[in-house]
DNA sequence: ACGAATGATACTAATACGGTATCATTAAGT
DNA sequence: ACTTAATGATACCGTATTAGTATCATTCGT
């Protein structure tokens, strides 16, 4: 049973590396070289966080990706989401039906109550959180080089 | 993202409905009846049960399964344990080698403690705790029939 | 002996996860 | 304009886990 997966791994180590470099973009090649992530699978992902607005990309030449929002709101929650779906601990057999058991009932609400409680506490850790600097990011659309 | 798989939950039902009633031992067709499980899945189930010493069974006409252990006895993260593995929420990538990355050891710990926390409060849940009333169980060893 | 139950075990189908491959598009540098 | 180096989009593959089925053997009450 796991809580975290590779993908949502690999995406928050990539994202910290980002942060913590004092570029305008970072490229694939060097995250790679960097953080030793399978190149296809690195880009992939990274097309996933640029696609949910998490990352702003660059084509070309001298490409790369850079974050589209302060560490700050890219929570932990988010990545979760995105990658491996909704936060349901719970997931109850009988959707929408009324369920016919108390005792399955019963366990649903401290599932619930369960899970409420992890999802405040991942739903704190972000970005910002897990680097140690805080990184100044040029204004909006701007973009030096 | 599930906490609690499908066997996990049909465990439980099982469990919980063998633990209300007031019966020496409950047979598969009963609990088919009773709780819309497909037979060839619940029995596979059940046997999985009996052979981790969570119930006792008895074969031939008549026979069935009965709690071997004090309801009490009977925790949520047992059954976890049994049908899904160790809780392990967190498994990190780097296993055994020094973790070369700063935010995700940050990260680590977070969870780990998180992780600490779910299964505190899951090992609270037991098939007593689900079940409305105590059931008078036989002597050990002995079956009044 | 028969029938009704569990024991043991092998098999199948669907899904999620981890990872690869390929071609198209864009933009910088010459 | 051409080349090159980057991302965009998309399809594919292998493996593990989950969910469920099928079959035959064994046990025991009647």
């Amino acid at each position: 049973m796991k809580l975290i997966t590779r993908n949502t791994d690999y995406a928050l180590r990539a994202l910290c590396y980002i942060a913590e470099q004092e570029k305008d973009s970072v490229s694939v090649p060097e995250m790679v070289a960097a953080l030793h992530i399978p190149r296809p699978f690195l880009r992939k992902l990274l097309q996933t966080l640029s696609a949910e607005g998490i990352l702003q990309s660059f084509k070309g030449q001298g490409g790369g990706f850079t974050l589209a929002k302060d560490p700050e709101q890219i929570r932990l929650t988010e990545l979760i989401r995105i990658f491996q779906g909704t936060v349901e601990l719970n997931e109850c057999i009988f959707k929408r039906k009324v369920c016919p058991n108390r005792a399955t009932c019963r366990l649903k609400r401290e599932i619930d109550a369960i899970e409420k409680d992890v999802l405040r506490r991942l739903s704190a850790i972000n970005i910002a959180s897990l680097t140690a600097h805080r990184r100044i990011r040029p204004k909006e659309g701007v973009r030096a080089r």
